[in-house]
RNA sequence: GCCCACGUAGCUCAGUCGGUAGAGCGCGUCCUUGGUAAGGACGAGGUCAGCGGUUCAAUCCCGCUCGUGGGCUCCA
């Protein structure tokens, strides 16, 4: 049979040849490290058979597909080793996933975490034994006889939806441990040296609350104990930076306990990071042409009918009884941005109008989706909302991305843009006139290609009420966010009826456009906390410069400096703390902050100052002149837009 | 909301096989006047998350509630 592979060239095998057999023929490293083949465009097991003429792929962990196999065969090794280890045990799925893998495991009087040096252990001794895994093509009736032997209920639910697909059975088996499964898998267990176990959890069979809750254990494997240790290494760092930790060590914030679940408490520092990151807001705004208001935080509940949230939303909604009426607590600042524009009529040159502010909303969030910042009860939307005619879309909408791309880069994050469109195959489902959908996607569309940025298409995400971009954003660990939103809404201005007066003397539908660009205030500040590590930039820093005289002696100088650096509108304190420098340095230090002035005998009298920077250390003796320009320079707040 | 785990001083954590508790850091006072990541002494701080039950006796055992964490689902 006649292998072509990927660089074109061609190659003669004798039919029944495997992919192994192949990679072997081209280097022993590549048998090595082959993990499974693609022919024809199917991923399959190195150890098949070939019988015809085609297109071969030898696919490693480098290879995206490759590394899945890897991690959704280290799933099978795990569930064997728990089935062994905890007899009636039944299985759920396991896949892999990004970092890793999990199974979910119906076990009986589990011990919980504690049980994973056991199962680590029974893991490596089949690694050790190199357990081939097999696969063996069956008929439906077949397999249903063979896991209601060993009653696995849950992969006979599979097996009725693989059938009603009509889709052909396959079971691979390493060693006794047998489970339902297309495949590809590696060759053998011993591909797996390199595994960890990383976490339990439980999790409802199928996703779905209705169902049982089943034990998903997380681990993850590498083709090298380097690469898993450098894995293990990034989920370490992460851990350090998680921003309920570092939060509350700096002062920030306070989230939940007395002060109620999910509800966040400003500190003094952690204010000065929210009011410098909306006070940036707020200007950038203003020079892109918005205009701030501000809207209550309660409205009565008619007007959340009107909007429809008072009947898709009302779960999450907080109700309270005035007077006669009742109200709700907003949700969303949507309702009261539709209020102003309405307060009067609004004519094309008015158009495009951007309305902007940072509202505080509050969600009703299940106790047990709160987290830390990211997920809170009470948050601030950085909303803003535009209105605009048909010819001033694809200009808005560009305007928007590029402001939403200057905030990002402002914090040096990573993106990835994505173009949420409606689902063509089920067009009911959707709000608002299909002529303005028409209109509109092709809109958004262009608006990103004329942009010339990448972006990923993916139908059937938008919104019921419009279609929309979303930008994830990329922290300094590599893990994607949601970030900056774009969403088109063609229900609002339907269920408000908001027009505006066109040149021609007619009334015409607005189009409306919702945008988030921090998204959550409060998120976004859990976000660059964990991004920088708790080392915000010097604007943000609660405090930029710390000054320390080292004896009481130069405390008259040190306050002389304090002052002329106030009066620069940097937020300077002075810590004359009867302690040792370099215990005062080390306050500074673990505090994070960017700058230290060191003020001794020496300094007084030369009117000279000591610089030290947090996280690279002394700089020695310099003029306060020299000094003053680096910290203004450490501590400028970004460019406007 | 659900499954699992956890809840001891402001923080990080010991401890009590049931006899009402301890360290370090932090905080306060004093001594020390110091040169780039922890100077010393003394002291104050706890209804051992809350409420019930078992017991002569509960911080410890049991139950419930609240809170926190890992997930599921949901989401800015």
């Amino acid at each position: 049979m006649r292998i072509v592979f990927p660089d074109s060239s061609v190659k003669e095998y004798e039919a029944g040849t495997t992919g192994l057999q192949i990679a072997g023929d081209i280097s022993p490293g590549l048998a090595r490290n082959a993990l499974i083949i693609r022919f024809n465009g199917e991923l399959m097991d190195l150890t098949r058979p070939l019988c015809d003429d085609g297109k071969i792929e030898i696919l490693t962990f480098r290879d995206e597909e490759g590394k899945k196999a890897l991690r959704h065969s280290c799933s099978h090794l795990m569930a064997s080793a728990v089935q062994k280890l905890y007899p009636g045990t039944r299985l759920g799925i396991g896949p892999s996933i990004e970092g890793g893998y999990y199974y979910d495991f119906d076990i009986p009087d589990f011990p919980g975490i504690s049980a994973f040096e056991d199962i680590t252990a029974e893991m490596k001794r089949q690694v050790k034994e190199d357990i081939s895994f097999i696969r063996k093509e069956m008929s439906f009736e077949d397999a249903v006889a063979l896991f209601e032997d060993s009653g696995e209920k849950y992969k006979l639910e599979l097996l009725e939806e693989l059938r009603d697909a009509g889709e052909s059975i396959s079971v691979y088996s390493n060693g006794e441990f047998m489970d339902l499964c297309r495949g590809p898998h590696v060759p053998s267990t011993g591909c797996m040296k390199h595994f960890e176990l990383l976490s339990t959890a439980g999790a409802y069979w199928r996703g779905d609350e209705k169902n049982e809750m089943l034990t998903r254990i997380y681990g993850t494997v590498f083709d090298s104990s380097k690469n898993l240790k450098e894995h293990i290494l990034l989920l370490e760092e992460a851990r350090k930076r998680d921003h309920r930790k570092l939060g509350p060590e700096l002062g920030l914030f306070k989230i939940g306990g007395d002060g109620g679940p999910g509800l966040v408490y400003w500190l003094p520092a952690g204010t000065i990071v929210r009011e410098e990151l909306e006070n940036h807001w707020k200007k950038a705004h203003v020079k892109e042409g918005y205009q701030l208001v501000s809207t209550p935080h309660i409205a009565p509940v008619e007007l959340w009918k009107t909007s429809e949230h008072y009947y898709y939303y009302k779960d999450n909604m907080y109700f309270l009884d005035i007077d006669k009426g009742e109200y709700a607590l907003k949700p969303m600042n949507c309702p009261g941005h539709i209020i102003i524009y309405k307060n009067s009529k609004r004519s094309y040159r008015e158009l495009p109008m951007r309305l902007a502010e940072l509202g505080m909303v509050y969600r009703y969030e299940k106790s047990g989706v709160l987290h830390g910042l990211m997920r809170v009860r009470g948050f601030t939307v950085d909303d803003g909302h535009i209105f605009c005619t048909e010819d001033q879309i694809v200009e808005e909408i560009q305007k928007v991305v590029r402001f939403a791309l200057y905030f990002l880069k402002i914090f040096d994050f990573g993106y990835r843009i994505e173009l949420s469109l409606m689902d063509p195959s089920d067009p009911d489902h959707y709000a608002g006139n299909p002529e303005e959908w028409k209109k509109v996607e092709p809109a958004l569309k262009n608006a990103l290609d004329e942009m010339g940025e990448d972006y990923r298409t993916v139908q059937g995400e938008a919104a019921f009420y419009g279609p929309k971009i979303d930008i994830k954003m990329k922290d300094a660990l590599g893990r994607f966010w949601q970030g900056p939103t774009i969403q088109f809404d063609f229900n609002i201005p339907q269920r408000f009826d908001l027009t505006y007066v066109g040149n021609d003397g007619q009334e015409h539908r607005v189009f409306m456009v919702h945008r988030a660009l921090y998204g959550s205030v409060e998120r976004f500040i859990g976000n660059l906390i964990e991004h920088y590590a708790g080392n915000l930039p010097g604007w943000l820093a609660p405090h930029q410069v710390v000054i320390l005289p080292i004896t009481e002696s130069q405390l008259e100088r040190a306050e002389e400096v304090e002052n002329i650096f106030t009066d620069l509108d940097i937020r300077c304190t002075l810590d004359g703390k009867n302690e040792t420098v370099g215990y005062r340095i080390r306050e500074a230090e673990t505090g994070k902050v960017p700058f230290m002035l060191i003020i001794g005998e020496r300094e007084a009298a030369s009117g000279r100052v000591s610089l030290r920077i947090h996280g690279e250390g002394d700089k020695g003796s310099m003029e306060l002149d020299e000094a003053i320009e680096i910290v203004m320079a450490g501590c400028r707040r970004p460019e406007l837009p």
